[in-house]
DNA sequence: GATGAATGAGAATTCATTCAT
DNA sequence: AATGAATGAATTCTCATTCAT
């Protein structure tokens, strides 16, 4: 992990953050700043409490406007969901991302790949819950979160293949061996949610398996 | 797979099935008889609609009995969605069980238990969405579950080491590796969870993975 | 207080009391017994959690018997509320009723009622709830209860004021006396309702009004 | 008893009556409206049929407002029926403190505060209910309602006996004696509920009382 | 745009009472 | 008589959504 990576609370894509030194704000700085308010707050809320526990009370409250705000920013309180794992998965994505700028490839970049998961949980344990709970509270976006790293992972793999460093596969395989990664991770990811601490000895099996399988060869 | 293993339909551990003979029934055999009811209109609408819209009316119509009727078998709904997984996890546990019976040890036994899954879901398809959203709306039966599971793959490693097949592991990378195999076939199930079919590349790549894992060695 | 003076729970007016000798009941003896249970389960639970949390089931369960029962000796619960301040209540004057015996006449025997009122209460704490929900939730039983007491007042007063030992007072008079008495009575327990205890200070000011009144002659 | 002293239905502490005169009504002012109408409501329901029979949909039947704005008042029924005596325990002592007003000391003004009780219930008949059923449904407002006015005697009597109309007495005293008042007065009204009409004899009773006692010095 | 009171549809839960065994 | 499962009416409480200010 570098240490100049972004974190979910310092960093939000296209948001404006609040400007301490300018007290006054145009209207629409005004409106993005209330839109992200009730974001990170819907955010704090899901992950600490889950998606049923996030009335638009609680929400509102928390991101201090008036009930009836929310209407101005979302059609409904679902609407509201499908675009809360967009919004905090591209944080994720992108503090990956950036863990892995100067990573080599193959198994060491699988690994540190895996590693970095782990690594984001820990700082925003929120994110775990906004994301599985996604799947019951915000299927689309749910899906859609899955299909974009599977993406992801089938074009990391299509490299592997080219450079070489790994085994050849077709792109149904590819997509099911990325399926199979995603709920690996978030499988061990679940066996440390008390903790918050995915420990060595669970990275170094996930190494072991991707190098070797488990069974040997007769 | 066999033809003569119970499903979700036909086989229910302890309770008794409606004896077509007898039009007589004990007073506790028709008490048991409407927790039966209660239990499989729950299933049944957990597996299509998912735990929250299965409200005690639904359940009751569900059962044909009288809304208070729940009340007597059940202390709350939660205590329902407590019990509900548990219930129908035996019967998926029980039905890979027969299916693995015979089928040798080792890689084969793995890559057996893993398409032995895939027909249940094939067959039960509600059962995916019960077991998911229990992690949602029955956090400690899901728990359970997971840990019974994990258990089982612990026992069933250990043997394989114990046979050679498999390689040397401790405990704590044991458990991951669990972790990493219930992940991988949850996630996949979700892949193919449209067509409730689950390929046979899908299949070929998780053998692949068991067998030599991804990156060939340097 | 004399000693032998009977309690709440050594003496029920009409209702047989288990007999340890003989193992064998008749069929009404058993019934009686079973009428019994309930008064005496519901006169607990009534005397604790008061008359609304005092369900058929808590009465059933509490007397040993199964819930349909109930509807063998009582109407409805209704009919059960109606007779219970009955019940107790006369165990309450059968109390009060020995314990002046032999106690002289005028000021001295009424202060001796107002006390044995206190100790009743204080040996059967029960009974202060059983009252004074009894205006809520059995009202004709409660109204009845206070005309017996004031008829018992009315007819004490005669016979003082006949001794010379009483202001003379005409009917409708002595029955506001009666009033006053039995309010007083209940709101210095009220006073002391948590300690259960009713302090001879108490009763030095009820004598002390009783007396002379609480205001000087001009 | 005076004719221009406040009652129930005309006088609401802090509360604001309609304006007829501006149709325009704040959105604070239209929300201390409603909060009146409900307790309004609640007052004459539980003054007339009990709070065991006062409902959320009665009172906001009764109030013109739908069930749901019953929440955005009190947290729960309990919270209303906490709130219902207080709120109008605080208009009959104001109207006896009212009544009192010019009245001498010692006797007379004992006798008046009497009076003036009546003339209350008479006036305002739900106020005997809703002060009675708070023992059972309102047991915290009961008490502090009766620590309220207990303590209102303690004062009376101190300047009673400081002006010298009145025996010593010390405090614990003191407030048995105002303990044995407020049981007289309220189970005197209690004898005259279904005329509504407490009659001069009781009156007087209870004027003899205070003066002289009940029982001649021997 | 912001506000927050009002709305009312829905859900869970309780429990007196019934009645077949 | 005793039993206890079944019934369903009644009630409380929640909360997304609307809309007048």
């Amino acid at each position: 992990m570098t240490r100049d990576v972004p974190t979910d609370t310092d960093r939000l894509s296209a948001l404006p953050r609040p400007q301490p030194r300018k007290k006054k704000l145009s209207r629409e700085e005004k409106a993005q700043l209330t839109l992200r308010n009730l974001l990170e707050a819907a955010a704090a809320i899901v992950g600490e409490h889950g998606y049923a526990a996030t009335t638009i009370a609680n929400v509102t409250r928390e991101a201090g406007v008036a009930h009836g705000t929310f209407y101005n920013y979302f059609e409904d309180r679902q609407a509201l969901f499908d675009v809360l794992l967009p919004y905090v998965g591209e944080r994720m994505t992108d503090y990956i991302t950036a863990s892995l700028a100067g990573v080599g490839g193959g198994l060491e970049r699988e690994v540190a790949r895996f590693r970095a998961y782990c690594g984001y949980l820990r700082v925003n344990p929120g994110f775990y819950r906004i994301l599985y709970e996604a799947e019951v509270f915000a299927p689309k976006a749910f899906d859609a979160h899955i299909e974009r790293l599977t993406e992801g992972y089938v074009r990391a793999f299509r490299r592997a293949i080219a450079a070489g460093d790994c085994y050849e596969m077709g792109d149904e395989e590819l997509r099911a061996i990325a399926g199979i990664l995603l709920g690996a991770r978030a499988y061990v990811a679940m066996q440390f949610k008390d903790t918050g601490v995915i420990p060595e000895t669970a990275i170094a099996a996930y190494e072991s398996l991707m190098k070797q399988g488990l069974f040997k060869a007769k």
